[in-house]
RNA sequence: GCGCCGUUGGUCCAGUGGUAGGACAGUGGCUUCCCAAGCCACUAGCCCGGGUUCAAUUCCCGGACGGCGCACCA
């Protein structure tokens, strides 16, 4: 096969993979357009039942891996907080971007960056609209797409945030937040509390978040409205190290910077501790996060074929990133996979790849900025080992003699003579001490300043936390789970479509069915399993409607995993009444006494137990199939 | 936000200047002792606004929504 089909086949399989999907989501209730009886609305979607339950089964998946078996803290902020917030955060003005359209292409331009590219103007995004205006006239700045001149064409503001008013009247400025990350930082000085400033900590949250598009596309992808589910780790990063160890052997398919910058370049396939060994991973909390999240993903259904984690190129990571790896699914149906073409490697340019994590070194860009901007304090108090001494200069300045001298200023001096004495304490060696304040020079005595050197005992310190952040896409990785669990195959000669979603995660675990529907005897002692079944806390659907292998095929369609048919021959058996369990991937049965349903569906939900485990227990009552 | 294309039962499609038809799905019944079978019946639709016309689901304009390309995605 030529490169040319296969990258049309490819290209083919996107939009069947993504049709077929769409209209599975709707048809059986897992996602949809939002309020389309209204005409609906760009970039708002509705998890329908079997969606919103397969989201919390993520998300309780998550909360499991990253906040339980972490050790973490989760909590729940606002998704509405006060322009302040978002002024100190950088969102405000990172948020904020200038554009101008060109008159003849109708094409759109970042217009801060066209005057950054044309003139030795660097920080064109901080300019008002006005001047920048004026910039594009004056340097007659074209159209890169055309070239016709700019100069005269409004340049518009737009803010990816929500704006919203709080309280009555002109109230107070809010945002709905662009992330859920800012909920935890704003909380900070709390939150050191709960942990008992203690370092390392870390604080999950699972939660909405807002970006107004300019234009969402792909469906669930990118959308206005979304989740995410974040966990915002503080270290000390003089001292605080993962226990690398427990993910040291996770293999993992990297595809760094440099390789991405080639034009033949591939995959680095690694270990965990090897990346981080080597430095391909520059961080080891970085490496650390990428290894528990890769087995993660693994534990709920994403294809390690069609997975990857690719590193930010340097353009590309955000204000407050230091070094950023993304997590990359791929929705093509192509596979990643080195084996999968007799050995060749894998084209990482090849298939549909999308975020859904991103994990980044955000290092103590975040506090700093809200200890700069707020009234608290966005640091943690470490106590030294052993308390250290330090010579210290300082004044203790003579107010008694300053007040009269200077009045009001009298303070002001004081301060800028201890200042002084940190910076230089070499200029009180002289009779007379100069200090500056609001631009004026004022001589003081130096017997006045009572400089003198101390010795001081310090228990510690200050130290502003650095933070690691894993932050997960919620409704991407549904999608995700979806994609790869999206498998035909041919029962009897007849298509059949089904999701093999994993158990711990399908919105449905168990259909229960009685043969035939119309019979009594039977549709008792089903509705009776049902009862049980939900009683011990599965999720369990009820069907009578149609034949039996129509109502094999509803549960296989939205992915649940067995189904329970109850029929004459395992009522009239001889000593406990059975029933059979159908598996959907294989659709193998077993028959189980009813009695015993409860507990084995339960066993093989926690992974305690296989479906093979029971076939190997009792007797293969089912038809053989 | 710009350009191209589209919007018809729950889903996927056909069609028409005189208000529509199929397939699948769904519901009830008959049949049926294990995988989308069959028979009968039923439910259910022309995205919104304006214009042209005696008459618009159909033609024209605008909007909303969707797909693709450009831009954007911190």
């Amino acid at each position: 096969m030529s490169e040319d089909e296969s990258t049309a086949e490819a290209e083919q399989g996107v939009e069947d993979a993504s049709a077929a999907i769409t209209e599975l989501a709707k048809r059986r209730g897992f996602f949809f357009g939002s309020a389309e009886a209204y005409g609906g609305v760009a970039g708002f979607y509705t998890f329908g039942p079997q969606g919103a339950a397969l989201k919390r089964n993520v998300e309780d998946a998550w909360r499991d891996r990253f906040t339980v078996k972490e050790g973490n803290q989760e909590i729940e902020a606002p998704t509405v907080m006060p322009e302040p917030v978002f002024e100190a955060s950088g969102h405000l003005d990172g948020f904020d971007d200038m554009l101008v359209e060109c008159a003849e292409c109708g094409v759109s331009h970042r217009a801060d960056h066209l005057v950054e590219d044309e003139t030795e103007i660097e920080e064109a995004e901080s300019l008002p609209i006005p001047e920048v205006e004026e910039l594009i006239a004056d340097h007659d700045l074209r159209c890169p797409n055309c070239g016709a001149p700019l100069a005269g064409q409004p340049v518009e503001d737009f803010n990816l945030m929500f704006e919203t008013s709080i309280g009555p009247g002109s109230g107070q400025t809010g945002y709905l937040r662009p992330e859920t990350a800012q909920g935890i930082f704003v909380e900070f000085p709390r939150l050191k509390e709960y942990a008992r400033n203690q370092l390392p900590f870390g604080v999950t949250q699972i939660g909405r978040a807002y970006r107004n598009e300019i234009s969402p596309r792909k469906g669930l992808i990118r959308t206005r409205e979304f989740t995410q589910a974040e966990l915002e780790q503080f270290i000390n990063p003089e001292r605080d190290e993962p226990s690398l160890d427990s993910v040291a052997d996770v293999e993992v398919r990297l595809y760094p910077a440099t390789e991405q910058e080639k034009d033949d370049g591939g995959y680095l396939l690694t270990t965990i501790g090897e990346a981080v060994e080597s430095g391909v991973i520059a961080n080891e909390w970085i490496g650390y996060y990428l290894g528990v999240a890769q087995r993660w993903y693994d534990r709920v259904g994403v294809d390690m074929d069609r997975f990857r984690f690719r590193q930010h190129l340097s353009g590309e990571r955000a204000h407050y990133a230091s070094d950023c790896w993304d997590a990359e699914a791929e929705l093509g149906g192509v596979s990643a996979s080195p084996e999968s073409e007799a050995g060749e490697a894998a084209d990482p340019s090849a298939g549909d790849w999308i975020e859904i994590a991103g994990f980044a070194y955000r290092g103590d860009y975040d506090l700093s900025k809200h200890g700069e901007h707020a009234d608290d304090s966005f640091t943690v108090f470490e106590q030294y080992d052993e308390p250290k001494t330090v010579e210290r200069a300082v004044v203790e300045p003579d107010m008694s003699t300053l007040g009269p001298e200077f009045g009001g200023k009298a303070t002001d001096v004081a301060d800028a003579l201890s200042d002084l004495a940190a910076r230089d304490p070499d200029a009180f060696d002289g009779e007379t001490v100069t200090v500056e304040v609001d631009g004026e020079e004022h001589a003081v005595d130096a017997e006045v300043a009572n400089f003198r050197i101390e010795e001081q005992t310090e228990a510690g310190e200050h130290v502003t936390p650095h933070v690691i952040e894993p932050s997960f896409g919620v409704d991407r990785t549904v999608y995700t789970i979806i994609a790869h669990a999206y498998v035909t195959d041919e029962v009897d000669g007849e298509r059949r479509t089904y999701l093999a979603l994993d158990p711990e995660i399908a919105p449905t675990y168990v259909g229960v069915f009685p043969l035939l529907g119309n019979d009594e005897a039977l549709t008792a002692v089903a509705r009776e399993v049902v009862s049980d079944l939900r009683e011990a806390g599965l999720s369990v659907s009820y069907d009578d409607s149609g034949n039996i292998g129509r109502r094999y095929r509803r549960q296989d369609e939205i992915g649940t995993p067995f189904c329970v048919t109850v029929d004459h021959e395992g009522l009239e058996t001889a000593g406990a009444e059975t029933a059979t369990i159908r598996e959907r991937n294989t659709t193998a049965q077993v028959r189980v006494p009813i009695d015993a349903l409860a507990d084995e569906l339960a066993a093989i939900r926690s992974g305690r137990k296989a479906f093979d485990d029971l076939r190997a227990e009792y007797d293969d009552g089912g038809r053989g199939r």
